[in-house]
DNA sequence: TTGCACTTGCGTACAGCGTGCGCAGCTGCG
DNA sequence: CGCAGCTGCGCACGCTGTACGCAAGTGCAA
């Protein structure tokens, strides 16, 4: 009843009521849906009322989907932590290296976007991003950090972006990755029989997937660290 | 004027003329128009018409767009290839990520695919690919072949996911790769200044940025091996 | 105080999408 | 000869991204 009188008042309230649709929350109410229904579940439509507005409301702020896509994916890179350079690079690396893991894993869509799209995006947050990754192998002494970077990067990328995909199909099976696994494994069974060198692998379900996917993970990372330590005492 | 006679000619004729709209062939084509035009070009109707049909007459060969991709997917694995166990199994990893690596740059939309929908496929050229592999790794002497495989497949899947996105970037601006370079350069100058390890690097446009790539990865591809080298004299 | 430029949001509309459904015609078997 | 089953197609539904033009509100200039 109040609150239809024209009023500095109402305009007041109207304020934190409504953030007046600016492109910040545009991106972060895209990120919600994006994590919470997955990236083809995002319709201009169904933000637009989400922040109760219509579709082409958004358009004032964004100049397409695409690119909204892509200030999404560098709002979730500022998420990405890499450490100062201290006097372990390892663990530094390390660090760095789980954080991006998680991050694509709590954000599905990460990797399908940079899938398609790569990295041209030149955005602030991946800016920061690669420079804080560099200034990492620089303090390490690599005479050519940049391949440490890219090295690195490739394998965590690719590692992140299987695992991320794997849980986009356990999450729309409504399963969980466990119930997923036990259900998918007579067929993996079938389609490895008759190949020598593939088992379809463990009985014991014993250990959580989750856990047995992060080792992996670790493994690898330490596989590539390795590697990578070779060419500094050289 | 003769063509219009029902007849057995007619009928023969029309044999070699049209392959009847299999599941083969519309595999085929999807794959020609996904090469061609790129993932967000393929729609069903645009496939049916190339192959003479209606849309909706390519249901009865293939359930949903998905599982089309997905058999476009493993046909394409059948272009990997990975040699037999040799005595050097650096080489042979080599040329199989090297093939992998092609194959995705051939395929750019494959990795817009896998990071969607993961490799929960089990098609079977996917199975036999990943057979031969492990038998690589099998033959070297591992004590854990898994490891092998899955890091230099991270690695190999992360690298040649980031290049393919760029190639579609390159495709989609219509000009060459250097030229793009060439274009983006005061923008990436731009985003890198202020940041003390970011060199946005090169002014040499000597260097073909396809051969610069192609050093780049198998200068990654050498760390990982060298990593798993380390396992093996243990 | 009045007026004007500018920004913001919205409604409508268009072309295109994946695909469910039911009908028509051809093929091969009894 | 007749019928079953497979193949292809036209239509229709609900959805998509987004171009366009209008209305309302805002802040600065005169």
């Amino acid at each position: 009843m109040a609150a239809k009188i024209p009023s500095v008042w109402a305009r007041e309230q109207r304020q934190p009521d409504q953030p007046a649709l600016s492109r910040a929350s545009i991106v972060r109410e895209a990120i919600t849906v994006l994590d919470a229904e997955g990236i083809e579940q995002l319709s201009m439509r169904k933000l637009g009322s989400r922040l109760n507005a219509g579709a082409t409301s958004l358009y004032r702020h964004v100049a397409t989907k695409e690119e909204l896509l892509e200030l999404a994916v560098d709002e979730v890179f500022g998420e990405m932590t890499v450490p100062d350079p201290g006097p372990d690079w390892r663990a530094d690396v390390t660090a760095a290296a789980l954080s991006f893991r998680a991050t694509a894993l709590r954000h599905p869509w990460l990797s399908s976007v940079l899938a398609q799209a790569g990295l041209a995006y030149l955005g602030p947050n991946l800016m920061a991003h690669s420079n804080r990754l560099a200034a990492l192998f620089a303090a390490a002494g690599f005479a050519d950090p940049d391949r440490g970077i890219y090295t690195v990067l490739g394998y965590v990328t690719g590692m992140s972006t299987t695992e991320a995909a794997w849980l986009t199909t356990v999450a729309r099976s409504g399963a969980t990755e466990a119930e997923l696994v036990a259900r998918l494994l007579p067929a993996a069974r079938r389609a490895a029989a008759g190949y020598a060198h593939l088992s379809a692998a463990s009985g014991d379900d014993e250990t959580d997937p989750a856990e047995v996917r992060e080792t992996k993970f670790r493994n690898g990372l330490e596989v590539v660290l390795n590697g990578l330590a070779l060419t500094l005492t050289r």
